[in-house]
Parts: C-alpha cells; sequence; structure tokens
DNA sequence: GATGATACACTTGTATACTACCATTCCTGT
DNA sequence: ACAGGAATGGTAGTATACAAGTGTATCATC
C-alpha cells in the first residue's frame, strides 16, 4: 500500500479516508486484502480510532467488508455493485446534463472548456494516465452547473466500484473516445441540446461495461461471482 | 427527545443511529437543536465512541452539522438539500420503477400487492399515521424487485431531508391521494405499463412540493434560508 | 496417525483519558 | 464606566486501555 504524506491542518480521519480510497481505486489495495486497524493505524502514523471511523464509512459503501472479531478485508469486484453504480451513474447523469443544459452560464462552460482542452492536450501527449482525475473533475462541473452537487459527493464513494473497474481497463485505444465524448457534451450544453447530451452519455457509459469481461477473465480472483 | 429502549445483540453504534435517524425525521429533535456527544451517550448509556460515530455518519449526510471544538446540531431544513433529495428520489423512482416493470415476478407483485392493501386498510380506519412506514416500505420493495437495493440503502439517509418535511405535512387528505397514488402503481407494474408507471412516480412527488411552502410559512425557524 | 480440547494471538467493539481549541465570563487595570 | 485579558467550562479530535469474540496452532489423548 502506498502511503501519502498527511497534510498539516488535515484531520487524521480525512488523511486515513484518503489514502483508503486512493489506494482501494489505484488498486495497490487489491481486492480481498486485510486490513488491519492496528497495523493502518501504525503504517499511517496515527491512532485506531480516525481510522478505524474511516472503514466504517467505507464499510457503508460496500467497499471494505467488516466481520466484527475477525477482520476487515477490501471487498471483491462484485458485478452486481458495479451494475448498481452504472446504472445510478447513468440515470443521474442523463438527468443532470439536462438540467446543466438549461442553466449552463459562462463561467461554468469556461470551466469545461478548460477541462477538456486539458484532456486533449494529454491525449495528444499521450500522457492519458492525467485523464482519469480530468475526467472525474469534468463530470462533478457538470453536476456543479445543474446545482446538484451534493448528489454527486453522495454518490462519489459508490463510485469507486465503477472506478476499481475503470483502472483495470487498459486499453489506451478508449481514452481517445472517452475525450472525444466530453468534447461533444460540452457541445452539447453549450448549444443546449438536451437530447444529444443524454445519447452522448448513454453511449459513454456502455463503454466500460464492454471491458469488464475481458477483465474478469484476466483477473478472476479479483472479482466476487 | 425520545430513548428507545435498546434491542440486545444490536451494536452501540446502530443502536445511537436508530435513536438518532428516528428522532430527527419525527422532529423530536428539532432542526437547530444542540447534539452534544457527551449528553447523548449518557442519555443512552453507551459511550462516547459508538455516539461519536453515528453523528459522524449523519454529519456526512448534512442532517448534523459539525463544528470542531464549538458544538454539533441538527440541520436546519435547507431547501437546497430537500431539492437536491427530491431531484434525486423522482430520476431514480422512475427509472428503478421501469426496471420494475421489466423484471417483476409473481412473488415481488404480491408483496407489493400486501403492502397496498394495508395501506388502504389503515386509510380506511383513519389510521394515516400508520401509512408513513408503509409508503416507505412500498417504495423500497420497488427497489429490490429491480434488483437495486443497495441504491435504495445508500439513497435512504439523504431521504430524511425530504422525510422531514412529509413529517410537518399534517394534510390528511394528502394521504388519501399518496395511497391511491400506489394503488396505481401497483396496476401499472402488474401490465408492465412502463410509461404510466413513470407518470405516476412523477405526479406522485409533486404532491409534496407544494406542502413546503405553506410549512415554511408555518415554522420559519425550522428552515434555513 | 487421527482427533479433540485448550491456550494463544489476533481481530473489532467499546470505554475512558487526554489534548487542542473555542467561546464566554468575570476580574483587573486604566 | 469601559476595555482588555486571564481563567474557566465545554466541545470535538485523538490516543490508549479494556472487553468480547474468532480462528489457529499446539499439545494431550485415544
Amino acid at each position: 500500500m502506498e502511503v501519502y504524506p498527511k497534510f498539516p491542518k488535515e484531520t487524521a480521519r480525512d488523511y486515513a479516508m484518503r489514502v483508503l480510497k486512493g489506494n482501494i481505486i489505484s488498486l495497490d489495495l487489491k481486492p480481498g486484502t486485510s486490513i488491519s486497524e492496528n497495523e493502518l493505524a501504525a503504517e499511517l502514523g496515527i491512532s485506531r480510532t480516525p481510522v478505524r471511523e474511516a472503514i466504517i464509512e467505507l464499510g457503508k459503501a460496500y467497499l471494505i467488508e467488516i466481520y466484527p472479531q475477525r477482520g476487515s478485508f477490501v471487498s471483491l469486484i462484485d458485478p452486481k455493485m458495479v451494475e448498481e453504480a452504472r446504472f445510478l451513474r447513468r440515470v443521474t447523469d442523463t438527468a443532470v446534463i439536462e438540467e446543466a443544459c438549461d442553466q449552463a452560464d459562462d463561467e461554468g462552460i469556461a470551466l469545461l472548456e478548460d477541462n477538456v482542452s486539458l484532456q486533449e492536450f494529454y491525449l495528444s501527449k499521450g500522457m492519458t494516465e492525467k485523464i482519469f482525475e480530468l475526467d472525474n473533475q469534468f463530470h462533478k462541473t457538470i453536476y456543479q452547473i445543474a446545482k446538484k452537487d451534493i448528489i454527486y459527493e453522495i454518490h462519489s464513494t459508490l463510485m469507486i466500484h465503477f472506478d476499481r473497474v475503470r483502472t483495470l481497463s487498459v486499453e489506451t485505444v478508449k481514452d481517445f473516445k472517452v475525450v472525444g465524448d466530453h468534447r461533444k457534451m460540452l457541445e452539447a450544453i453549450k448549444a443546449k441540446d438536451k437530447q444529444t447530451a443524454v445519447e452522448l452519455v448513454n453511449k459513454h457509459l456502455t463503454r466500460y461495461k464492454i471491458d469488464e469481461k475481458e477483465i474478469r477473465s484476466q483477473r478472476p480472483e479479483y472479482f466476487k461471482a
């Protein structure tokens, strides 16, 4: 597991949360790995209490399975969880992008424009590892434009189920398509073209479904059933 | 605040969570009330740790506002939160009921049938206070039929923002309409009539919007802005 | 050797002690 | 009378200690 440095004024709980989330998404903490509260506390140089609070929160999102008096484990990739996350994301993303078409102002569009331009830049330079974070930020900005930022936040932890599958998908070809999708979405929002925007979101999210089967055959030990 | 008895094998954390949620929904804990970790721990006969864990979880859902080193308070009813909750519920409920139309089997329909029959019974007897819980159970069952029970669970805490407004709405006339809506939804699911089902969900949820203005004028001290 | 009991090391759940910080109050000096 | 500051009480954040339970490994017994 990779231990990031702790920010000065960051609470120990937020710190533990940040490290755990990051390592679960990056798969440095592989599905099935055991997580010891004591051990993690020692590694991070904090006490059990904040570590425990972080683990509980991730347990609520089914990212860590907590068995009392036995141990806690990074959850295996559960197709049902991935499917629910994908379903939820498709449903809310489409509804939110419609709202964004109505409510987008110059400031919001400028934020999206900057983001997509950066994605295109990194893509042209072959620095595809930078795109993951920009991808998330792009969608977050759309939620903010639609004044639905709480919903984004509530869903973000659940979407880690989805993000793990994304991390495993190594096809760089896809980055090209993803960035292209984002550009088209931005243009649809500019034009307030709801119908096109919704179609783009749906197409965008189906890209990942195909990969899942490939990944599953390559890494069956990461999957639940 | 009303202190329920603790179940035998229930963990202290789950117990604290149950009591807090219940009292926030019922408004026995009024918006703006201060919550002391020490005081609550003493009232429930448990220690600060599990109480604290429950408060943190409700803080994540913006139902309790935590100001470090100052205190924690039951959040005021925030129209933005209520709106986001309503939006999320409308969007997911419509998508889920479509799935339910596809996937409903005899067993699921029987569960819904029993539930609605009970609602109609309590309504005819004027026992409208029983309908609140059945209402929630009805929608939960639809999510289960659509195999989206995790989504229901993830959203349930956020929906308390919505539930508080429901608790304040005293118009019993509405119960009549709500139960009627449920009956019609059930029939639509039986007939696999997605379009009608979606229309019903949308109409169903707009009922609450009207009340909010009335309640706000009657209880301005409960509202945020 | 196979089997069962028991001690042990480990886990999470809970309780308690301590720390840093904030807001108020009340006392002191001007 | 008023302003400033120290003392005080209370809060959430963190650390540590203890309790209750689980799985394993060891050892005695058959």
